[in-house]
DNA sequence: CCGTATCCATGAAGATACTG
DNA sequence: CAGTATCTTCATGGATACGG
């Protein structure tokens, strides 16, 4: 025992894991803002410049969801011009490993893009 | 220098490491079925039946994307019934310490599943 | 057993314009 | 500055049926 074989009865029907995790983070940026949050709170717009291409409606919407699955926080302050801060909750911080583990195999393997001109 | 501050001129337009690892991942079953084959070689259905509800076509069409990104392979057997057998590369079990921690983080923070009937 | 071939519904996300 | 409000496009992935 201990060990066991951990992948031998692993029925997925109805949510696992991996799964579950998969689906708070799945979305076109999230894996970009999480990762920019990891150095700190950032303003709205502080974001949207290191995200790039990234529409208003957009990071808007991600925001929130990040929000709603506890990720991040949002915190508003009352002045104008408006100022709004995201910062990651304690669950946000936990996936540091996680995106940093990504952000290292991101750089050992790009993106094979076609074998084209190769030969 | 040396740890610097690397979330300060992280600018990703033109694709960063974070996008392009998600990118090779990201479909609705990818995850799963990588950590599926950190147990070792699955035939198709094996695959099939741990996934739960996939469709064929649907994982069929995973498996292509994830063997033309270089995470998997696809071993054909010229036997009748027909034989495919599906095994990490390399670069896909480099993928084990992220899937696991993603697991992991899973068990600890599930989706948060509104918070009704909750006060 | 391991796929293809069709057809189709949905929703994610871009473009653009406007506002407190 | 930090958003809404619309409108539109497009790819993802399910359902189903058939084939080597």
């Amino acid at each position: 025992m201990g060990k066991m074989n951990r992948f031998e009865d692993y029925d997925c029907s109805g949510g696992c894991p991996v799964e579950n995790a998969l689906e708070q983070i799945s979305g076109k940026w999230k894996g970009l803002i999480i990762y920019h949050l990891l150095g700190g709170t950032l303003r709205f717009n502080e974001l949207r410049r290191r995200l790039g291409t990234v529409t208003q409606r957009t990071l808007t919407k991600q925001l929130r969801e990040l929000e709603e699955a506890g990720i991040l926080t949002r915190e508003v302050y009352a002045v104008v011009p408006p100022k709004v801060e995201y910062s990651l909750t304690e669950k946000g911080q936990k996936l540091q490993a996680v995106v940093e583990g990504l952000h290292a195999w991101g750089i050992a393997f790009p993106t094979p893009r076609a074998a084209v001109a190769e030969e």
